[in-house]
DNA sequence: CATGAATGAGGGTTCATTCAT
DNA sequence: TATGAATGAACCCTCATTCAT
């Protein structure tokens, strides 16, 4: 894991892996509940299960928990993307495929998202830069897929553009959660976005009919 | 303004307006920073041209100031955005002007956002609400031009959506600047967005050839 | 009144002492409820029916309310019990009217008498002495209805205690309500009390001797 | 000790205790010489010979640096109060002793219950209710002293009031020192306070009767 | 390696007092 | 005289970080 920029005054490494794992677990919890200003390393220590000396062996600096808890964040997001991009065999189905993957996954993590979008900014700006890049390699992954799936000659600029509204739609549905998901299922939440995308993608053909389960004649 | 929710103890209303518009204006230059948690309220006072005591005869708590900045932020996206919406020609085209304008507020307003977007989250719930109401609202404005723009009969839920979408990508032109403004212009970011909006609203006509800019004939 | 030791930046006399009283009656009040130390300047003000500014028109420091306060309370205990001495007609009888007659105005005055208990000795040594004196005041007119109501021929040392006894425990019925006054009706206790003291009192006759630097034999 | 009411994030009790003992002694230097109100967190911690940080470690509030130190010299007195009564001769010359010992208790404790007295009333409820019991207790105590060194069949009434009584005069002594203490030894006060005492409970063989829900002729 | 007591800079907030109007 | 906005010292308390054991 890219933890390891973070400083450890323990040598043994797969303890410092281990500790980590807990203060990241143990962090998530917190982070998720009053947000990072608003956790205390006291209790961070507490949650992770060992002393505030402890938790000072493994970081130097309270800011290197965001740091560690949100690079295992987006860790875990890539992991997920990566296992439901199959480039096996590349086809508009697999991009829905993807796409839908995506949106789940931003749905079981929402919380962690928020985290993300909220404390990103308040970091140092290196340490920042490192977890932004992250999301550029991510919004890079969706570019792929799409310039694989998608038969047609698309501008590069349109791939980038739409990778990145994917991206953002997919956040979105966790971070408006307050909004969206009393409007909208997570399905339905879905499957129009992915239509609207594949629309830009010049994919409208025969996709009506998908529009069923609310009537809505949606006249394309 | 709805700064009366918040509590002070000078009485002359137009001093208070008048302090707090000083305050709000200090406490964005500082929020946009550094952040909310990393402001001090003496630094607040400070910057406002006040001292520390002067500051709390017009709040109660250091909350208040991000309720007022808030606040203040919302009221004047609100503004700028009812004047930039004329309900007398709806038109597709009056559409296409009010996405601009709104995405040239948010190119604006860039840095308002990005504390919206960080500090509405650690609001106490009452608060928070009431802000978030304020999310809702302009949302809403949006439904409004679109069904009054567009001709075809839309589902209620696409209105939503894509009012929705439009209102997310436009704060995402300032919030992800560090991605979006590297690789487009704001003219080019507002037109490939607007096509997209434009299609999935079934206006696809003859809107190809807009694209000149760039080279890129996106046969869609 | 020696509110006179005050100063005031007002000249008119009878605005001062109209000012004054009412500033006495509005802090009592106030006193009572939150003590002096957690009532606000502001707070007496309110409650005195004027401005901040103006309270500091007719005092000098927060202390000074103190002051004047405890003087009124005092100057009032005062003239009552003035008013309850009858040195006309002395006699045993008298003396017990004149301890029911205190007694009754302790009851009366119970919270004024706990501020007094509580604040005086966070005067400053001037302001502080001139109020105990206040005390021994009216120990001593205590004393002086003793001596002139008791015909036996009292050693002084028993008058001075005496007096003080009956002005502590008068004192006592308030400040010791939380105790007394579920335990004892006043009518009981100033019963039992007055029948203590008239036994202290009147074995005296066949006594006085014994009060030779104490070999105190006790004969009761 | 009944100190672990108050909270502390030091888990060592031993160490709890210790500090406690070393903040109480600071802080009854303090509030003897200024009062609770006029005393800093700062100044106790700093006079307790540790850091305002550490200070806080073994309380969580001001207020329960106060109910530490009420609680402690309670304890005190009830110990040597405790120490000094002893059940196994009742007698009258023991009463005597008991008197006089918590008396000269007194003396020695001055200062300290001159802090009970101004304080007290400023805690919060339910810490003062706490405070208040250890005198309803001590009052207590002094009730079956009486009780069992008096032959005579006391009515109650009279055993509660005399024991308050006693209990009040002690700390007079102390409270009312400017005045009694120039004019009287602590002898002298003993003996003619205890002299009343005897009086007042020796009288009553004869006047049992009269206790009959008061149709007191006070027979003097 | 683990612990947790100690530290003190610094944060939010209050409030007595002043002074221009 | 009366007002009340302005001031800032000072208060209580928190918490990231260190270090001796």
């Amino acid at each position: 894991m890219r933890q390891n920029k973070i400083l450890s005054s323990v040598k043994d490494e797969n303890l410092v892996e281990k500790r980590r794992n807990q203060m990241i677990k143990g962090a998530i919890t917190l982070f998720k509940e009053k947000g990072f200003h608003r956790t205390t390393t006291r209790e961070i220590a507490k949650e992770s299960g060992f002393s505030i000396g402890t938790l000072y062996e493994y970081i130097r600096t309270k800011e290197d928990v965001l740091f560690l808890v949100c690079d295992a964040i987006y860790q875990q997001v890539r992991e997920r993307l990566e296992a439901a991009i199959d480039l096996k065999k590349p086809s508009v189905d697999n991009l829905e495929n993807v796409i839908r993957s995506y949106f789940e996954l931003m749905d079981d993590m929402q919380e962690e998202v928020i985290i993300l979008y909220q404390e990103v900014k308040s970091m140092k700006k290196e340490t920042r830069e490192y977890v932004l890049q992250k999301e550029r390699d991510m919004v890079g992954m969706l570019e792929e897929v799409i310039v694989s799936c998608v038969p047609a000659d698309l501008a590069k600029q349109d791939v980038k553009l739409l990778a990145n509204n994917i991206f953002v739609q997919g956040q979105m549905w966790g971070f408006r959660r307050w909004m969206l998901q009393k409007q909208f299922t997570l399905d339905e939440y879905i499957k129009r976005q992915t239509h609207y995308f594949m629309q830009a993608l010049a994919i409208h053909k025969n996709t009506n009919d998908r529009r069923i389960d609310d009537g809505t004649s949606a006249t394309v």
